[in-house]
DNA sequence: TCAAAAGTGTTCGGCTTACACCCATGA
DNA sequence: TCATGGGTGTAAGCCGAACACTTTTGA
């Protein structure tokens, strides 16, 4: 099928060349629910279709600093953690050319909104995790993916203050905790766990407004 | 840097092309080690440098369908189990191109060896994991990506049989497993954990040739 | 018959799970 | 003052780690 035989394009890479797009699915905690930023397209293919933002990789770039663009630009976010997710590479995955796509996830925290639509973008939203529309592309399977990394993650690593504000309370992250896995945990078991992760600061302040009076803790260093 | 805004690119991806490759670490166990395959490049860049198998992505293929003809071409081996390990994307990573790789490994078994060297390639040799030449491009930190994921795999699953003759003794397992994840593990326990995991099969025969006359296992299904 | 490897069970400690009451605060 | 949510400890079960002797076989 290919024209040139992988042996030796193993070395002299003269092959044929290929778009690479990176894509990065962007979740946020607002409003006790797991949100993730999706953005409508305005031109063909898939126009008036939402998709997980993207864009091709830059010509000096390499992936991460190019879906750090991607987000500067659709939402002034200038720093954050990715995660590499997957490549997809389905033949006929865009239907007008071949694109080979990288996917990412980030984490923002709820402070920072996305702006306005730009470009060939109609329209740019924060979606519940649990009343999506049909993503355009192969998007759908893009997102399975990029959730299944962050449980999986969060199981391992615990503590993602990377979603909420500065401060937070236990019970804050515990719902955080309890909507990306989407099951009930124990408060008492997790508040131990996290605790003795030696992870968290209490900063002796309480939250106010709050019935209860909780303790607002914060991310050592 | 790049000519074209990345969200300009997010819809349309008119922007610049790249070659994308595909690096296969193929890791086997022989002799009572891991192994791995490497090959010898006979042209500039890093000429006769040890590298990891690889090659460019063929314009009608998948990925995986890519990193199979590479391996095809080597070894012969037409069928296996491949992983996806990362992206890399240095824009320096290769001296004379721009070239986005993607790493994978695969597990293959000692029956199958690799064949002759063919093309641009001088030399083609199986590799201790413990007595490793310097690597060319920036393949020693995509073999150790590569490895950490593989170890990583195996304490998640556990059964690794690809590695193995269809048929083998549990001390094969164990002495394989203490390879790849280099620390010793307790005979009891070991058995105790595989067992109970329900994927063997006991074929009720016993391999000759061996003091104390060890049972042969093999995979279900 | 002897040396080498296979095969087998039990105990202990730590971690995870389940579970209920009192306290602080805002309304 | 009352309703809501915050904060806390203990017991039981499960899993992983440590550990030694007997059986089988090849030499």
């Amino acid at each position: 099928m290919s024209k040139v035989g992988p042996l030796d394009t193993a070395v002299s890479l003269d092959s044929y060349e290929c778009t690479i797009a990176v894509e990065c699915c962007v979740f946020g905690f607002q409003e006790n629910e797991l949100k993730i930023l999706l953005v409508k397209r305005g031109i063909e293919p898939f126009k008036d279709n939402w998709v997980i933002p993207g864009g091709a990789m830059g010509e000096g770039k390499t992936l991460t600093q190019s879906v750090l663009a991607v987000l500067e630009n659709l939402t002034g976010i200038k720093q954050l953690n990715l995660e590499q997710v997957a490549c997809y590479s389905d033949v006929e995955r865009h239907p007008v050319k071949r694109v080979v796509s990288i996917s990412f996830y980030a984490l923002v925290k709820p402070e920072n909104y996305p702006v306005i639509p730009k470009n060939y973008i109609s329209d740019i939203k924060w979606f519940s995790i649990n009343d999506l529309p049909q993503l355009g592309f192969d998007h759908d399977q893009l997102l399975e993916d990029a959730l299944k990394k962050l449980r999986s993650n969060l199981r391992d690593h615990f503590v993602f203050g990377e979603l909420l504000p500065d401060r937070f309370t236990l019970t804050e992250l515990q719902d955080l905790y309890e909507k990306i896995l989407d099951e009930e945990l124990d408060r008492r078991n997790f508040r131990k766990k996290i605790l003795q992760m030696d992870l968290l600061i209490d900063t002796n302040e309480k939250k106010a407004g709050v019935k209860g009076g909780p303790t607002l803790f914060e991310m050592k260093k």
